[in-house]
DNA sequence: AGCACA
């Protein structure tokens, strides 16, 4: 009885795009940005707790040391939820490395078949030093020609967005990784964990009775209020665990309502918790 | 980017 099956939830209703139409099939984010000691798993647990994420891949292209990575989902809107939501943060606050996601060119080619590794490693390099990488958790198929063929990050159109800005020299990288910092602990937006989320890019006709009928859905579910202040609209939904309220947030991080006219809902912990009243 | 209620 725990498990209650959404009917169809909105963000299954493709949303017509405005401008970009064939952008529209993309599934699949682009990410640069990244310190060039980045591990695959630290990507796979950037992306992992999105909605609809598929898989991933961590590519040297061999370009330097620069590294990027895709990240596959399951439809178009869960990339973009989470492109929305990753996109900026920084990665690494050693380095000041700051991701830069977007929507890749194609999609990656192959899915992931079930019970396979969720992320997999694509080295470019000169074979020479360490390319002795972690490979994956199910390292079963090293397609990487194919998987490589199939993005095409490398081909010289993405190489400005690999450039970090300010002082960030790709060249000294010996030094500056003395430590093994796999604790990227940080919470992604910011805040820290809390059973009320707060609930942002709501379209201005969006009301407290249609945010409910979707926030029911979710185990846990307790209160919910929605205000104005004059501007859009914001919501507040309180959980009665923290793991309730992340749930829902990463099953819902994007979805559209009906009202939604600017986009998926943008959901975050929220600073504090619902006042009991 | 936008976080209230007490």
């Amino acid at each position: 009885m725990a498990h209650q099956q959404p009917y169809e939830p909105y963000y299954l209703h493709q949303p017509v795009e405005y401008g970009f139409s064939d952008r529209n099939g993309i599934n699949t984010l682009f990410v640069s940005g990244l310190p060039d000691d980045v591990k695959a798993r630290e990507i796979h647990n950037l992306f992992r707790r999105r909605p609809g994420f598929d898989s991933c891949q961590l590519k040297y292209t061999g370009r330097g040391n620069q590294v990027v990575a895709f990240a596959t989902f399951v439809n178009h809107q869960s990339a973009m939820a989470a492109l929305h939501s990753l996109n900026g943060v920084k990665f690494d606050p050693q380095t000041s490395s700051v991701l830069h996601i977007e929507l890749a060119r194609s999609n990656s080619r192959r899915k992931r078949k079930p019970g396979s590794g969720a992320y997999v490693v694509i080295d470019k390099r000169t074979k020479a030093a360490d390319d002795a990488q972690e490979n994956s958790s199910d390292d079963g198929e090293s397609e990487s020609d194919e998987l490589s063929g199939g993005n095409k990050p490398d081909s010289g159109g993405n190489a400005d967005l690999l450039i970090p800005q300010s002082g960030e020299t790709v060249g000294d990288s010996e030094h500056a990784v003395a430590t093994e910092n796999e604790h990227t602990e940080k919470t992604v937006d910011g805040v820290s964990p809390c059973s009320t989320l707060f609930i942002a890019n709501l379209g201005p006709n969006c009301t407290e009775d249609e945010m409910k009928q979707v926030l029911s859905q979710y185990p846990g579910f307790k209160a919910l209020k929605v205000r104005a202040r004059g501007g859009m609209p914001v919501a507040f939904a309180d959980f009665e665990e923290i793991e309730q309220a992340t749930k829902a947030m990463e099953a819902l991080q994007g979805s559209w309502l009906q009202s939604s006219d600017r986009g998926g809902m943008h959901i975050e912990y929220a600073r504090s918790k619902m006042r009991k009243s």
